[in-house]
DNA sequence: TCCAACATACGAAATCTTTCGTTGACGTTA
DNA sequence: TAACGTCAACGAAAGATTTCGTATGTTGGA
C-alpha cells in the first residue's frame, strides 16, 4: 500500500498553504487571520480546510496543545515544482522550454528579474557544458 | 452583462484542448479516437464535454455539418499564458521571476532548450533597454 | 424501403470541492 | 462553581466535475 504522493492541493488549499509557507507553523486561528485580510473566509471553513488537508496528507498536526499547530508537509518549493511539472504535463505537452517561454513572455518581469533568471539560466547551462 | 473571459480549463477540458490545438477543428470522434490512444474515455463522455465547453465558451461549434465541428475558441498561446499567469497568482504570490527560476530547476531540460530559452531572454532584455 | 451505423441530446449518478451551522469539550475567571 | 469564550469534530448542503446509459434523429446503402 504504497503512500500515494500527496494530491495537488485545490485552490482553497493553495491559498492555505501559502499562509503557512509565510508564516510557518500555526493555528487554524492564525491562518483565518492571516486569510482574513485578503479574503472572507469562515473560521470553520478553514478549520475544515485543514483538517481535509490533513487527511489528505497535504499539512501535518500538532495535537499536544489544545489549539492545534497545522504545518505544510512539503517545502513551498516542492510543491510549486510540483504544479509546474503538472501544469507541464497537462497543458505543454511536456515541455519545459514551452512552458519557460510562455512564462517569460506572459508576465511582465522588471529588468532585474529578467537579469536575475537570465543569471541562473547560466549557471544551468555551465552544469550542463561540464 | 460583460461577458465573462473564458474560465480555466479543468483536467479533462484541457486534454481536449490539446487535440483540437495540435489537430485543429475536429468532430467529436476525432477527438475521441485521438484520445483514447493515450487514455480510455467513452465517446459520450468527450461529446459530453464539448457540450459544456461550447456552454463555457471555451470551444466553438460549427454545426453546419451532420457531424458537428469544433474549434478551441482561444489560442493555444493565449491560453497557456492564463494558465501560467492564474499559476503565478495562486502559487508564487504574482511573482513571474519565482516561477521561471522553479521552473528551470523543476525540469531536466535539454542543453538545445536551454540556450533556446537564453536566446528569448536576450531578446527580452533587449527589448527592455530599448 | 428498411436497417445498421453513427450522430446529438438529455439526464443522472458518483465524486470532489467549498462553505458553514451546530455540538460538545475544555479552560479561565468572576 | 457557574458562565463565558475558544477550540475541534461532525454533518450536511450547494456547486463543480466527470462519466456514461439511454433516447432519438439522420443517412447511406443492401
Amino acid at each position: 500500500m504504497a503512500d500515494k504522493p500527496t494530491p495537488r492541493p485545490t485552490d482553497a488549499e493553495l491559498a492555505i498553504l501559502r499562509v503557512l509557507w509565510e508564516r510557518g507553523p500555526s493555528t487554524v486561528r492564525e491562518v483565518h487571520d492571516a486569510l482574513s485580510s485578503s479574503q472572507e473566509t469562515g473560521y470553520t471553513t478553514v478549520l475544515k480546510l485543514l483538517q481535509i488537508m490533513t487527511d489528505k496528507g497535504i499539512v501535518v498536526r500538532d495535537e499536544s496543545q489544545r489549539a492545534h499547530i497545522y504545518a505544510s508537509s512539503e517545502s513551498e518549493q516542492r510543491t510549486q515544482r510540483r504544479l509546474i511539472g503538472d501544469l507541464m504535463d497537462r497543458a505543454f505537452g511536456g515541455s519545459p522550454s514551452k512552458l519557460v517561454m510562455q512564462a517569460l513572455s506572459a508576465t511582465k518581469a522588471s529588468a532585474d528579474e529578467l537579469t536575475a533568471i537570465r543569471r541562473l539560466l547560466d549557471e544551468q547551462i555551465e552544469g550542463d557544458a561540464k
